[in-house]
DNA sequence: CCCGTGACTTCCG
DNA sequence: ACGGAAGCCACGG
């Protein structure tokens, strides 16, 4: 298991991110087994960032926060985005987080 | 080679 | 309950 598989199986978990829903680094990460390793999943994203198979934007923080709106290249993005895949958003935070929420832990497979 | 930084999260005071 | 500090891994300067 080399580090560069760790990337490649965020990639493969956000995109299975259903349309319409979201999920956190650090459920990610913890899916993967590394969860005090959330920060790997964000660089991840970050080295993803030309790929557009990967819905980034599915992936907030644990408090739905879109911290990374910045890296979108636009600063609304993001936000549009997800508004257009149903998801409310207000103040850069998305409302009703547990209604989209989506975590891989529950919805997909154990490793 | 060492230091700083980052799309995060959790623990301790 | 709140704020600060630490832990995690990788990468760039």
């Amino acid at each position: 298991m080399s580090k560069n598989d760790f990337f490649d199986k965020v990639y493969k978990v956000v995109r299975k991110i259903p349309e319409g829903k979201v999920t956190s680094y650090g459920a990610i990460a913890s899916y993967l087994g590394a969860k005090k390793s959330a920060r790997l999943v964000g660089w991840a994203m970050n080295a993803s960032h030309g790929d557009n198979s990967i819905p980034a934007h599915r992936v907030v923080n644990r408090i739905g926060l879109l911290t990374g709106k910045h890296h979108f290249g636009g600063t609304k993005v993001m936000q549009q985005l997800l508004e257009n895949e149903g998801i409310v958003i207000k103040a850069n935070k998305i409302q009703n987080l547990e209604n989209f929420f989506w975590d891989p832990r529950k919805s997909l497979p154990p490793v």
